[in-house]
DNA sequence: AGATGATGTTTACAGATGTAAATGTTGCCG
DNA sequence: CGGCAACATTTACATCTGTAAACATCATCT
């Protein structure tokens, strides 16, 4: 069962600092998504029965902590899209967004060095 | 509106050449997808109503032709996944699939070609 | 002209999603 | 102990999606 977008804002919440109780949860995505306490509930609530996510009760409430890795979701939406869109390749992506104009100076900076990196694996 | 996944796999035939009649379409796509001429008419037209495609009568039936270019969809899609998991920059993606060992030796010798491509622009 | 077959158009229906409202549960306060 | 406040759980409901079935139209064959 894949994640949806708002399941996502959740998950993000959590990854970067779990466990959390659905009111922090709310505090922090609450505002900006202009999301009540309802939603948040719900959506949580659809995480635990897709195990992306896990209870442990803490009195009268509960505290959830990720069970999916935010590196395994990654993986999966990154590698869709690439699938779908580059033919599975890396490289077509970059020329993508280089011929968008979008690579900033510090990603081409990042790189170079990443490849760089590579290339020293190498031996 | 956004385009849907088998909306896209649609418009995918169509980028790959037009005008294409729904028979041709679904030729092209039935099988693989294991779809019906029924599906494909319904995804048409729901494209037609999201005016990503255009349809001209040729006798009984019609041409499609794309008026959504690949490259916006390509764009949006990309935008998206990237600001949503990578802070909108383009090397951590790549980082990420370095990680995972995802980058083929072609993907490498192309990112270096297009890395000097830059460079050379720089002047 | 009526039947047939090729096409397109409308309607359907189940499951996912966004967004809660309604309802249930329980520890605590008076 | 009875009721409220704080949570959680269940139910709701409109859209969007995937996937067609049903129905309408119209050129053509008999």
């Amino acid at each position: 069962m894949a994640i949806s977008e708002a399941e996502a804002v959740v998950m993000d919440v959590l990854w970067r600092d779990a466990p959390r109780t659905a009111e922090e949860i709310l505090a922090e995505v609450g505002p900006a998504q202009g999301w009540q306490e309802g939603t948040v509930k719900s959506l949580l609530n659809r995480l635990l029965k897709k195990e992306a996510v896990q209870a442990e009760r803490d009195g009268r409430r509960y505290l959830y902590t990720p069970l999916l890795a935010r590196e395994q979701y990654v993986q999966q939406e990154s590698k869709g899209l690439l699938d779908r869109l580059f033919g599975g390749r890396v490289a077509p992506l970059v020329a993508h967004f280089s011929e968008q104009r979008k690579l900033s100076k510090k990603d081409i900076a990042e790189l170079r060095k990443l490849l760089k990196e590579l290339d020293d694996e190498q031996h």
